[in-house]
DNA sequence: GCTAGTCTATCACATGGTAGATAGATAGAA
DNA sequence: TTCTATCTATCTACCATGTGATAGACTAGC
């Protein structure tokens, strides 16, 4: 078999995206790859540990991610395209933001984690606003691109949650509709 | 002591409205009120039973204070304004909609309490959508009433889970500046 | 032989849920 | 009025299962 690290990290992450983090248990996530709990322990002493790397990969893929779309010469709104798909994508898979999940479930996480999930929302932001701000003159809106920026942020959380809900994907839409209004 | 039912009622409310349904124990919710765990299944025999009251009252209460609003001579404005604090009054208590963190847990919720949960948001939504088509005229956005409506529920719901975690208040205040900028 | 990775076995504790006893209130029949 | 039966609300005592976590043995490859 191949790396269990990464196997254990990947069913993990959908256990956490679908159930969310207080389903998570050492036990049936040693089932899904075939190990027993103490040896999950080896891999995550605590877990602690295992939120912690499941929030720093995150954070850092979706960073990656939102990297590769700073790099391209692309009109904003193609960029807001791109942006809004990685919500898609996750949509797709029946699963919600990880870190919209574990919003849900701050109580559950230590001050290390807490920190690690706020600073996720952060950068989004904070990535969201130099994107509007660079091209601010596509942009049709007299709000400030920092209160723009946040409201996408909560509007394209929240409408993972409910489409999930409802099953639809409509909210996304609607989000999706909302944001290409703002653009010139 | 007064009436236990609602003492119960109350005290899973704030539980699942911070903790997350999960986080409610028979065990920890009878400390609360002050009896055993095994008087609890006396008032819920399951915690099924317990998911469908808290989302039943909370419906109903909710709904009251839309109904409430709606019978109010106010400008949309005004009772946007009303609707928002709805959320508002949630984040000062330090807690995120019922139904919010129940939409991140629903896949504990049996099928039964899974219709009433989605059936929170479609009611919310079809009220705002009432309310923003009788004052139609007041709104500047060119985008459908629905549509206007989903993108909000999301939004707010979102900027409650968001907030909670930043440890602020500013995601709900860029909702409220979004939505405001919506009016003529 | 050492190390990485896995195992068995176990612990203490929390969980949802049940069975059955008990006490107090209440209401109808004698 | 008093006896009796029922109902409400609580209790003690369990049970089976699941939980995070630890100790220590084993094994295959370097």
């Amino acid at each position: 078999m191949v790396d269990k690290r990464a196997q254990l990290e990947s069913a993990a992450l959908e256990t956490v995206q679908t159930q969310g983090f207080k389903s998570l248990s050492f036990r049936t996530l040693a089932d899904d790859v075939g190990i027993k709990s103490s040896s999950v322990h080896y891999y995550f002493p605590e877990k602690g540990d295992l939120a912690r790397v499941l929030i720093e990969r995150y954070s850092e893929s979706f960073a990656a991610e939102l990297q590769n779309i700073s790099e391209k010469p692309w009109k904003l709104r193609k960029k807001l395209t791109s942006f809004i798909k990685l919500f898609e994508d996750v949509a797709i898979k029946k699963r919600v933001c990880l870190c919209g999940m574990l919003a849900a479930e701050v109580e559950q996480l230590n001050a290390d984690n807490r920190k690690l999930l706020a600073a996720f929302f952060v950068n989004m932001e904070a990535w969201l606003t130099s994107q509007l701000s660079q091209r601010d003159t596509e942009l049709n809106s007299r709000l400030s691109r920092p209160l723009l920026a946040k409201s996408m942020v909560a509007g394209l959380e929240g409408a993972l949650l409910l489409d999930r809900v409802a099953n639809t994907n409509t909210f996304l839409k609607a989000q999706k509709d909302v944001i290409f209004s703002l653009l010139e």
